[in-house]
DNA sequence: CAGTGGTCTAGACCACGTG
DNA sequence: ACGTGGTCTAGACCACTGC
C-alpha cells in the first residue's frame, strides 16, 4: 500500500500555506537526514514521489531541483536521482582550495596524524555550539606538498557525533567522505575566516621555516544538514608559489 | 508590431537543439549586455517575452529563472523583473569580505587615492588577458578602518574598458557600481588568490606596522558578462583582530 | 482593481542510460 | 525496449505591488 502524506494545501483556512514544493523538499531532506536513503543510492523516481505526496509531477519535480540546487542529490538523466555520495576526490575539489601558482590543485599528503579526546576548550565550545561539559575529538597533522610539509592542521570535532572516531587505525587524506560514510554526517559548507600571522618556534620548526616567518592561518567551521557546526578546523599554512582560493558572486 | 524571433525548436534537424529556455537566456543576457536594459529598469513581463519569442510561459519564465540564478536580474512578486543594479550597499556585502572579530563587517574609508594611465606590465597583461600595447588604468589607495590605515589596494583595468575614469575627480569607496553606471561594465564575480608576506618597508610605514609583520595579499581579478576580465586588484591588508571571510560550497 | 511574478496541474514528447 | 530525468505547452489560480 503506498504511503500517503497529508500536506497543507494553499487553500487550507490556517495562513500555513508554504508552498507545497517547500513542504516536500523538507520531507525529503529529512528522509535522507535521517539515512532512510543512503548516499550514492536513488531516492524514488519523480512520478513515485508526485504519487506518495498525491501531487502533479511537475511540483515533485520542483522539490528535487530544489535538493539538487543544495547539492544533496545528484540527477543523471535516464539512471534516476541519487543522494549526493562524498568521495576524497571531489570532497577535494569542493573543500581543499590551495593551489599552486604554476600547477593547479595542490594534491597533499599526510603526515603524523595524532588523536585525542579532551574536554572542549572555550573557542571549541563558542565554534561548535557546545556546552560547557562537552567533549571533543581532537585530530592533529602535517599536511605535505611534494612531500615536504606545509600545513599544520589542528580539527575538532563533538564526540557525541563521532564516536568511534578516536579509535580509527589511521585518518584518511579526506575527512567528509569519511564523516558521512561512518558517522552519518553530511557536510554541506564551510565558513573560514583567514589571516596572516607570524610563525611560531614551533610551527617553523614543523614546516621547516625560519621564526617569524608570515603565514596563512585559517580557521573553519564545516556544516551539515540543518546548518548544524559539525567541525572546527585551524589550519596553519607555508604557501610558496602556492595560494589559497576564493571566489565570490 | 510585436518582435518575432526564430529558435531552433527541438525537432529542428540540424542536431542543433540546445533548449529554448537556454536560447532565451542568451538572448536575454545579450539585451542586457548591450544595455537595451538598463540596471534598474523592468525587463517585459513574462507573457510578454513568452509572446516575443512564440513560447508558452514556462519556457519564458525557466529563461528568466536562469538570468536569475547568475545574479543578472531580480523579480519582485507583484511588480516585475528588474535588470540588477549594483548599489554601495550590495556591492560591499557581496565583494568586500572583510569583517571585525566582534563587530561584523568592516566599513572601510578611503584615503590618498591617485589615478595614472600606463602601459599594461606582465602581470596585468596576463592577468587582464591583454595584448603587449595594452595600457591600464592604475589606482592605488589607502583603506581605513576605524580611521586607519589597515589595507592598500592597487587597482589596474584596462584603459580600453573605462575610457573616462582616468579623468575622474574622486574615487568613490565602491568601485563595482561606478563600472556599471559610468561604463557598463557589469561585474558578475571576482576570483581571489590569497597568500600571506611579509611587509616592506614603503607597506610598513603606510599601514602604521613594524617592518616583516604577516599582511595578507589577495589578488583578485574582477569578471563581468561573458567572463571577461575586467579587473586586477592587489590588496595587502593588515588584519588586527579582523579576517577575511571565504565560503565554499 | 489590474497586472505582476509564484505555484500547481496534466499531458505530450525528447534525450539519455541501462539492461 | 523501457524507464529515467529534461523540455515544453496551456491553463488555472494564488500572493503580492502599485495605482
Amino acid at each position: 500500500m503506498p504511503l500517503r502524506v497529508e500536506l497543507m494545501r494553499q487553500g487550507g483556512q490556517t495562513g500555513n500555506s508554504r508552498p507545497l514544493y517547500l513542504q516536500i523538499r523538507d520531507k525529503l531532506i529529512e528522509r535522507i537526514r535521517s539515512w532512510q536513503w543512503r548516499p550514492g543510492e536513488p531516492i524514488p523516481t519523480e512520478p513515485k514521489l508526485a504519487e506518495q505526496y498525491g501531487v502533479g509531477h511537475g511540483t515533485a519535480r520542483q522539490a528535487v531541483g530544489e535538493l539538487e540546487n543544495e547539492k544533496l542529490v545528484v540527477r543523471i538523466q535516464g539512471a534516476g536521482t541519487f543522494v549526493f555520495q562524498h568521495t576524497p576526490k571531489n570532497v577535494m575539489s569542493r573543500f581543499f582550495s590551495f593551489f599552486d601558482t604554476a600547477h593547479g590543485r595542490i594534491k597533499p599528503g599526510s603526515r603524523r596524524a595524532t588523536v585525542v579526546v579532551a574536554k572542549a576548550n572555550a573557542q571549541e565550545r563558542r565554534e561548535l555550539d557546545l556546552d560547557a561539559r562537552a567533549r571533543v575529538i581532537r585530530i592533529n597533522r602535517v599536511r605535505t606538498r611534494r612531500d615536504r610539509p606545509f600545513m599544520i592542521e589542528a580539527i575538532s570535532v563533538p564526540e557525541s557525533l563521532f564516536r568511534g572516531l578516536a579509535d580509527s587505525e589511521d585518518i584518511p587524506d579526506t575527512l567528509y567522505d569519511l564523516y558521512q560514510r561512518s558517522h552519518r554526517i553530511h557536510v554541506l559548507r564551510t565558513e573560514d575566516h583567514v589571516t596572516a600571522v607570524a610563525a611560531d618556534r614551533a610551527a617553523a620548526r614543523t614546516l621547516g621555516v625560519r621564526t617569524g616567518m608570515p603565514l596563512l592561518k585559517i580557521e573553519s567551521v564545516a556544516f551539515a544538514i540543518g546548518d548544524e557546526r559539525v567541525e572546527f578546523r585551524v589550519s596553519l599554512c607555508h604557501l610558496d608559489k602556492a595560494y589559497y582560493l576564493a571566489q565570490h558572486k
